[in-house]
DNA sequence: TTGAGTGCAGTATGTTATAACATCACTCAA
DNA sequence: TTGAGTGATGTTATAACATACTGCACTCAA
């Protein structure tokens, strides 16, 4: 792991590790705030916000975790590959998190900015809703 | 107009209507408090945030205008229809934002909810890159 | 062993957003 | 026309998110 970062011209640092490793232990997305208590208690002393921005934007870079823009939060991804045109899928009950691949998005995506001359440098594609497990629980206590 | 929004159970109060005329007078998206200080100006006085947000969730109800999330901006749209999954091409240049329907994307976002028994509610689409003005003006500095 | 490059710590501040509560305005029925 | 109910706004305060900048420490190659 520590290799394969290097290959890519980027660390794997103690604090990007340790960063990583909490976005590991806990699911679903966490904020930057949370991230700071967390590795602040782990230190047992305080780090600032600049020390988690820094970590999280090379974890960035090297494809590990991925950015959720209308939750101003971040998620680790479970593998580092290919996710420049994925999906993530909300829940706005239970806070979950999914990614899905879904390379045909990014067909259509292509498509449209040829016509309007536009050249794609990132996509951002996130869906709000409830996941199955919400819907199935609600299900259940709706029909009791 | 004000018909239109009040079919909708939604009053383009003085404040909605000051907001969405500033938005409209700016070419491309602004942020909450540009637009605090705009209206603080045009008023003669202090505007507090809430005013604003709370302004912008109504005229987001309603259509009239969309948040950026990643950019933490609202852009005002040309026409309150029909945008349930519209993808906003932002130009890292010059900052400019374009909406663009393309029903296809949401389809296919459908289909992969359905996959993984997600529900839908709401879907975010934003492509960042360089808009048309933009490349060819950088084609042109870079072949003279 | 020194100097360039990189990463990290810490300070300070800028930016975005909302909770909480008081007050005002509009609507509509009596 | 008036008063209750509802929705909108004004205001304070603070939470939450993010970055500019300075300086130090470590690594590694020359």
């Amino acid at each position: 792991m520590d290799e394969w970062c290097r290959t890519r011209g980027i660390r794997l640092t103690t604090t990007r590790r340790e960063v990583l490793l909490i976005m590991h232990a806990r699911p679903g997305p966490i904020s930057a705030y949370e991230l700071i208590r967390a590795l602040s208690e782990s230190r047992k002393r305080k780090v600032f916000p600049p020390t988690v921005y820094r970590a999280l934007d090379a974890l960035r870079d090297l494809g590990l975790i991925a950015r959720i823009e209308s939750r101003n939060t971040f998620l680790a991804r479970e593998s580092p590959a290919d996710h420049d045109s994925s999906l993530i899928y909300l829940c706005t009950q239970c806070g979950s998190a999914q990614e899905v691949l879904d390379p045909t998005v990014g067909l259509r995506v292509a498509a449209d900015a040829t016509r309007i001359h536009f050249h794609v440098a990132r996509e951002v594609h996130e869906v709000e809703g409830v996941c199955g497990d919400c819907a199935a629980a609600a299900g259940v206590r709706a029909s009791v």
